[in-house]
Parts: C-alpha cells; structure tokens; sequence
DNA sequence: AAAGCGTTTATTTTT
DNA sequence: TAAACGCTTT
C-alpha cells in the first residue's frame, strides 16, 4: 500500500483530512461527502505510511453497523490494521476496558448489563423503596430524567444538591435508590458503562496513564450525537497525545433527547484552541435539486456552523409536493408513484424507502402496501432479543454468569412454571435479608442448609421448590466453568425442560426456532473460554440491537423513521406527513431550540435521496384517535419555488388554504384543540377563503375544475371547517372525486 | 395463572 | 383508535 494508494481519488479537502495528524482535527462533514472514506483512509493512511500501530489507534462509533461497515471497508484498504485495532462503539470499548481492569479497579467484573426494560424494572422497584405512589409518578419519565442526569455526570448526591423542583428532588431520591439496586444487582446500565469507566480511570491516573500512552491516535464518527460523558471520556483517553479526530455534521444531530449535545462539536474549536477545522462539502450522493432543497431547509437554523454543499452532480428531477385529502390518500398517493417509479423507470422497490415522524404512521402505509401487493420491510419490529422466549434464555445466562443478578432470577425462577410463587419469592427475599446477602446469592446458598436452619423462614413447600431449583441452578453453574457456550445453552435448556415448556405455548414451534436461531448466534463464542465465552457472548447480546439486522434484503420498499433513517441512502425518498404537528411535531413546537431539532430531522430525511424526493402531506388524519387537520409544514415553505413541483396550490395557497379556520371551529365546537393552549399557533391568522366564492352549491350544480374539468355536484356536506364536495366529472369516464372546497378553484358554471 | 375489564396514554430509541 | 397497564375476578 503506498502514498498513492491511500491519497489518490480523494478531493483536496479529504486528502487534507486525512493527512492532518499531529493535531486535534474537527471534520465537518456534509451529507454524502464521503465521511467514513476519509475515516478509513485516515486510519490506512497512519498505519501503512506513518506507521503507526494499529493497536495504539481507537476509532469510536455510535451503531455497532457503523462499526462493522467501517471494519469491512477498512479490511479492503488495509487488511492487517484491523486485527489490533480497537474499533467499537463507546460502549462496547468501555466494557472491555472495564472488564479487563475490573481487579484492578475493585469492580467485580462479571456484572451484568441492564437494557431499558431492566432499568424500568429497577426503577418501578426504586418508586416502591422510597415509598411513592407509581400512580403519581411515571417510571419512564423518572428513568429519562435519570438518565439525563447521569449523562451529565451527576451521581445522586450531586443531582440532591442541585435543589429544583418538587420533582427533581423526588427525581434525585429516586435515582440514588435505583443506582442502589443497580450495585445490589452487580449490573451497570448504558450510562453506568460510559460513567464508570470515566470515574474509575480518572481516579486511577496510573491505570489511565497506560490507555493515554496505548492510544496515539483516536477517532471519533458521529461527533454531532455525543453526550458529555462521551466527550469526556474523548477528552480523557486523548489527553497526552492530543492526537484526536472528531468527524461529524452538526445539521444531522437529532438525538439531543437521547442527552446527545450539539455543543459538543460546535465548541470543538474553543475546547481546542490548536486544533484545525477542515469541511467536507462536496456531494456525492444527491442531485442539484435535492441538495439545493436541503440546504434551503437548513438554513433557517440560528444555531449551526453555516456550510456551502455542492456537487458536480445533475440537477436531476424537482422535488414533488404532493397534498392528500387524509393518511389513506398520502398511502395512496405513494403507492401511485411507487408504482410509476417501478413501471415506467424500472426502479427496484429496494432502491426506494418511505420515511415518516412516528411510527404510528407507518401502518395506513403497511395497509395499503398489502392491499396492493407491494413488499416492504418495516425498519421497526424485528426485534430478535425482545422476543419473551430469548429474553428467558439469556436470563438463565445471566443469572448464572452473575449470581447476584436478581432480576434475572426473578424473569426465570419460575419459568417454566416450578410452582415458586409470589409467596416463595417473598420468603426468599425475608431469608436473603436474614443472612445479608442478596436473593441470587441467598438461592444458592439454600443447597447447603437444611429446612431447620433457616429460622422458619420457608414453608416446608416453599423450601423444597427453592431448594430444587437451587441446586439445579447451582450446577449448571459448575458446568459453565468448563463448557464451551453452546453446551452449557444446551445443559440449560434441557435441565430445565425449556422446549417442552415451549411448545406448551402458542407459536411454541415458531420460538423454538428463535431459541435455535440464538444457539447458532451463540456458536460464535465457542472458541473462547468457558468464562470468557459467556461473559463475550452475554455482551454481544446486550449491546448489540437487533435493528442493525434490517440487513441488506433489498427486496421490498423500506418504511423507516426519520430518525432510523440516517446513515442510510436510497435513490428514491417519500417523507410523509409534512404537516404542522407532525413533522415539526408538536412536542417541539414551544422550545426553538427543539424545533431546529426537528428542522435538522426533515434535512436528515432529504439528504438520504440521491435521485428523488416527494414530500407528502395530509389535509387531515387520525392522530391519538381523533381527527386533525394541520396546516402544512412551516418546512415546505422554505422550499424555494424553482425546485418543487406537485399538486400543491403555489405556496401563498398552503397558507391561506383556510386551515386556521379549522383550527377555530375545533375549539368552538368544543373539541380537544390540537394545540395546547399556551402552546403558541404555529401559523399567522390568515383570512381568504377560497370557499367564499361559492357559497351556496348544491348538488347537481355545474363546475369546472382547473384538473379535472367539468362536472356535476353530486353531493355536498360540511366537514370540520370547511365543505366537502362529491363531484362527478365526465372525462373518459364518469370519475368520482371528493374534494374539498377551499381547496378546489371550482368555478361555479 | 389466566381472563376480563376499566383506565390511561400515545415522538423519536444508535447502546 | 388501540395498545398497554393494573386491578379484579374466575
């Protein structure tokens, strides 16, 4: 590999990205610009001309996908620096970090590690120990508000000290008993895993000293999405070389209410006095047209590093504005030009993906996708280690790789159905208290006690189901030290009868499969060591989500959030529900700084298309079980006119199409008005109606539309706000049509 | 344990 | 609208 090799084909911007290395470097990189090339070539570039080792190099990731792409394209270009490079997201690096260190860091190192249905168990668990009524206080919103407070590096006592309100104070007891409960189970959470390792090594500068001199090099994709622990932990590990490469896009941050914090990278700069800024904004993925649109989107953003993207590519096909009566036209409507894509331009339905807010709106989609035999495949849904029947496996795995873990105890003790009860458990909880320990420990300790010896805490029954399943437990326990990992899944499942349980239940053929599917996911480990097997296994399973196996099946059209959706490319985009509410949704509407969130969402959704875009809105839909009309997205406005076309009115229309009136007659007649009161309107009051100029149609009235010419009112009724008109036009054929007044520019004949 | 019933709630979900 | 939850009943 030489000079050449790894240079040439790269732009001038690119080529100084990956050349700049004795310095902290912050890359701004466009949509499209060829991010995780110049990452790649970065890291080929340090080791095959600067020689550098691979192993003193640590590339950070967000998405164990990003990680595993940028392995692959990394192989291609330099095929030995990937076996001794870290190359991971920041959790699974911590993790290693923290289980390699663990003796040295007093921790035990066979902790567990909580997802986000255990830490809701936890914390509904916390609510109870301090005594709250779950009824005034919604496990979930404590758990974010946990979590944002530990990603802001506040331990319990810190956030108590912090004062606030009445429910931040509840907030902070909460959080010290979950945190707790999390050491009483020797389990970290996702947070856990980044602060802990941030904690002990900064309390350990002779531990952390060795990583700092490792790690000559670090990178880091996906700047724009780091929380602070993330960023110090960046900031930690690059302390003494100073050599650190940030690559990211502040206009595609949209994780902010994950903690991720934009600041992070729009003071990069200041944080780094000496460090270069180089910006990548060449496109190579979009058309003129559908780049001009996203930038035009941008724009309005107050709080960005202002960038000029460009590309040498075709000014390609406007974007299409279309406008639908309600969410099963818009299905409608994207299933026709689906079909005019895949019939008349031969596209294949791989090439073209449906992106949308929430995924609620997915499903008029999926309907009508069915009706008309359109495959697809939903980006949500298919989630593997949700599934009850693996979550049971791996809580076996668990428990016996951290017998301290009583959460896991608790999904298996009775699974399949042992006869240990609410009553047992809660004699095993008395009796763990009795002795001090914690409930897996005081199970297992059951082996070695006679009924006698435990103080009347167990009914004769209760102990002899525990004292069972304690030493059926205690020796699978004893096999996991000397078996490979797919022996002992074996042991467990036919210990514990889990297949003849399984078929007991419905789809118990269906899950069984899944178990098997999981013992062939768990063969992988085979050639580790017993302990080490587990324990690798146990993580993969628990850092790695199962969204990643949207995989490359690119039979169907792909449905996907506008959140899901980035990183991805697809030659052809539909973004749906483009109205006020929606996209921007309304949750964003009385904070700008969310809004511009959300602005960044829909210019995240654009920049996926490299060939064509079609924004949809509806007039109306079914949100939350009533009926709403919103005004159209205050973003299709900014779209200059020179680049959309579609059957929308001209945009003076969008805004006068007399949608505030229906907001009005909401709240007269009384109904839930979509927006809050306090929550300001999104739009200025604006009067015109087109519906005004005839009043008094009636059916079998003559009318000519600007479309669909003449025809004859067949019906009309008054919907919310507005009229709607049945008219039959006799083109071709006589063809119904619904339309609704202050829409059509019907004249009267 | 499971089934039935009323109540509550509804944005996004890289690890 | 519809699904998820928690409580009561069988």
């Amino acid at each position: 590999m030489t000079n050449n090799d790894i240079l040439s084909g790269l732009n001038p911007p690119q080529r100084k990205a990956v050349e700049t290395v004795n310095c902290p470097v912050l890359i701004l990189a466009g949509p499209g610009s060829g991010k995780t090339r110049v990452i790649t070539h970065r890291i080929a570039y340090l080791v095959n001309i600067l020689g550098i080792r691979p192993y003193q190099i640590m590339a950070v990731t967000f998405t164990n996908k990003a990680a595993r792409e940028m392995r692959e394209r990394l192989s291609a270009l330099s095929p030995d620096t990937v076996k001794d490079i870290t190359l991971g997201t920041f959790h699974a690096i911590c993790v290693k970090i923290l289980r390699q260190e663990a003796e040295n860091l007093g921790l035990n190192r066979d902790f567990s590690i909580y997802d986000a249905d255990d830490q809701l168990k936890l914390v509904k668990e916390a609510i109870k120990n301090c005594g709250l009524d779950s009824k005034n206080y919604t496990p979930g919103s404590l758990l974010s508000k946990i979590s944002h407070t530990k990603s802001r590096l506040l331990s319990p006592e810190e956030s108590a000290l912090q004062g606030g309100s009445y429910y931040d104070e509840i907030a902070a007891k909460v959080y010290s008993n979950y945190q707790q409960l999390l050491e009483k189970n020797n389990a970290l959470d996702f947070d856990d895993i980044l602060l802990k390792t941030l904690r002990s090594l900064s309390s350990r500068p002779d531990i952390l000293k060795k990583y700092q001199q490792r790690y000559l090099h670090i990178l880091v994709d996906e700047f724009q999405d780091t929380n602070l622990v993330q960023y110090e932990l960046v900031k930690m590990f690059s302390a003494l070389n100073c050599n650190l490469c940030v690559v990211g896009d502040p206009d595609q941050s949209i994780y902010s209410w994950r903690s991720a914090d934009i600041r992070n990278i729009l003071n990069f700069e200041k944080d780094f006095p000496e460090s270069e800024t180089i910006m990548l904004e060449q496109n190579y993925r979009s058309t003129a047209c559908i780049l001009d649109a996203a930038q035009s989107i941008i724009d309005s953003n107050q709080e960005r590093k202002p960038k000029n993207l460009w590309t040498k590519n075709d000014t390609g096909e406007k974007l299409k504005v279309l406008e639908a009566y309600d969410q099963r036209e818009e299905a409608r409507i994207v299933i026709r030009e689906i079909e005019n894509l895949t019939d008349n331009l031969n596209t294949p339905l791989g090439d073209i993906a449906v992106l949308f807010r929430t995924n609620a709106q997915s499903r008029a989609i999926e309907e009508a996708f069915i009706r008309h035999g359109i495959k697809y495949r939903l980006a949500a849904g298919t989630k593997f280690y949700e599934r009850r029947e693996i979550k049971d496996v791996i809580c076996y795995l668990k428990y016996i790789f951290n017998p301290h873990d009583y959460l896991s105890l608790l999904r298996i003790i009775n699974i399949p159905p042992r006869n240990i009860g609410k009553n047992t458990i809660e004699s095993l909880k008395r009796w763990a208290y009795s002795i001090g320990t914690s409930e897996g420990e005081a199970l297992l300790s059951l082996k070695s006690f006679d009924k006698d010896d435990t103080n009347n805490a167990f009914t004769p029954r209760s102990f002899r189901l525990l004292k069972d399943f304690s030493s059926n437990i205690g020796e699978l326990m004893e096999m996991a030290q000397e078996m490979r990992i797919t022996e002992l899944l074996d042991r467990v499942l036919e210990r514990v009868n889990y297949k003849s349980y399984l078929l007991t239940q419905p789809d118990g053929e269906d899950r069984w499969q899944n178990v098997l599917e999981l013992k062939s996911v768990a063969q992988q480990y085979n050639d580790y060591s017993p302990s080490e097997g587990i324990s690798a296994f146990l993580e993969s399973v628990s850092l790695v989500s199962d969204t990643d196996n949207l995989g490359d099946g690119r039979e169907g059209a792909t449905l996907i959030t506008l959140h899901q959706a980035k990183g991805l490319e697809f030659p052809y985009i539909f973004i749906i529900g483009l109205e006020e509410g929606l996209l921007p949704h309304y949750r964003s509407m009385d904070d700008p700084w969310q809004m511009e969130e959300e602005r960044r969402l829909c210019y995240v959704g654009i920049t996926r298309a490299k060939k064509g875009v079609y924004l949809l809105r509806a007039f109306k839909r079914m949100l939350m079980g009533t009926t709403q009309s919103n005004p159209p997205s205050r973003f299709l406005k900014d779209l200059p006119d020179n680049i959309v076309t579609g059957n929308q009115y001209g945009k003076e229309k969008i805004r006068t199409a007399g949608f505030n009136l229906h907001h009005r007659s909401k709240n007269e007649t009384g109904e839930k008005p979509y927006f809050l009161p306090g929550k300001s309107a999104p739009h200025k009051q604006v009067k015109e109606s087109k519906a005004q100029n005839i009043i008094g149609l009636k059916a079998g009235n003559k009318v000519r539309h600007p479309q669909f010419g003449e025809g004859i009112v067949v019906s009309i009724k008054p919907v919310e706000g507005d009229q709607e008109v049945v008219i039959a036009f006799n083109g071709d054929q006589v063809v119904l049509k619904r339309i609704l007044l202050s829409y059509a520019r019907l004249e009267k004949l």
